[in-house]
DNA sequence: TTTCAAACATGAGTAATACTCACATTTGCA
DNA sequence: TGCAAATGTGAGTATTACTCATGTTTGAAA
């Protein structure tokens, strides 16, 4: 979709140069705030870097000197997405301690995910291009296993005598499922997608309690 | 990523012109053959459409005469894979009329579908740009149904007392989580991918059986 | 066999867009 | 105050999807 391509690899996201100054850390910024704008307006493959600059008040020139290429501002947005996520996960799983309170939590996380999803149409863009573009693919797992880390933790808690591979596998597994579910589920039309939601919860949870 | 952006819609897939004519259609064969050569290469967003049109020993007019754009040439070969495994989906689910039967079907289609995607560049490639483009969503989807009606027809012979559309749900969602369980399976390495396939087909055969 | 319209084939040319680079300006600091 | 590094600029370059005016082939009607 570009006139040139470059870096067909996972090594995008860091900026060419990190802004070092008051003032061009503001102007990153504001290239990030059009960006999402444009995003959440027509999507990330139809933002135009020329747009970016003109929205954000600055030459194409700049936008380059802190972006190495288009996916690295997408890249820069997702990853502030995850960070952000991650800490309301944690902080949802780190204090259950019992079957209840997992059914409680899980279920609550699945619906903000998918509340989430529904309402943000920056996060749905970028996520729906994760299997395309290597580096987010690359950001997604990594963000996924970081998250079904904390769900790993929560069933050594409830099941200590399992086997600590197999909890681990199906805390990835269901977590992927999940990110999968709500997908799927924002791609239909809403009543299909609530039963989605709804049943994606019964399997995964029944997977979890049950071992 | 290219230089002119057409249809953002998802109605391409039909060639712009059905090729007629025995020369012709021999022709868009050539084409297709070619650009399924260089996706498994370099992959369909590398992939440039002069290529395609040397390697099929056409002029890029010619390509254009029967495709309408780069993505109708992915889709085409999309279709024909869909409609080849399709076959092979409802073969093997016709028959089941027992749990055993599910539980034996089911895993060997989900065996069948992994070693495809770890031996098919170019199913692989195709149905990672799934997310991103809108026509091959879409057929993705149909197709997705298509095959989770097999499903459906099984258990609804298993559990003839169940709500339908609950069962008609559980199919479509247990389908959709294999695409992504496999898709996930082969972006991770070979161990931790035959282990992830198998906690799925554990957790998918529960949901199944067990309602 | 001739004719002719429709189907097919061609590739130089167009438009669009990601990205560069030579040069100008600003900043922080010794 | 001087100056090097950081930052800012935008016209220009390269690449690529796609068009179109023009020529060729085909199959069937006359």
């Amino acid at each position: 979709m570009e006139g040139r391509t470059v870096e067909q690899d996972g090594q995008v996201g860091s900026p060419r140069r990190a802004p070092s100054q008051q003032r061009s850390r503001e102007r990153v910024e504001r290239m990030l705030a059009a960006a999402s704008a444009l995003i959440a307006q027509q999507g990330s493959d139809a933002m135009r870097m020329g747009e970016v600059a003109e929205k954000a008040g600055v030459s194409i020139g700049s936008l380059y000197q802190f972006f190495p290429d288009k996916r690295a501002i997408v890249w820069a947005l997702a990853e502030r997405y995850t960070a952000e996520s991650q800490a309301c996960i944690s902080g949802a799983l780190r204090d259950v301690v019992d079957a209840e309170g997992l059914r409680q939590a899980f279920s609550e996380l699945v619906d903000i995910y998918y509340q989430l999803f529904l309402a943000e149409p920056v996060m749905r863009d970028i996520w729906s291009g994760t299997q395309a573009d290597k580096a987010l693919r690359q950001l997604e797992l990594a963000d996924s296993r970081a998250n079904a880390e904390f769900l790993t933790a929560v069933l050594k808690r409830l099941q200590p005598g399992a086997d600590p591979v197999a909890l681990e596998t199906t805390a990835f597994l269901v977590w992927q499922m999940g990110e999968a579910a709500v997908r799927l589920a924002i791609s239909v039309d809403r009543q299909e997608g609530d039963r989605l939601v709804a049943a994606y919860k019964r399997m995964a949870l029944r997977e979890l309690l049950e071992g």
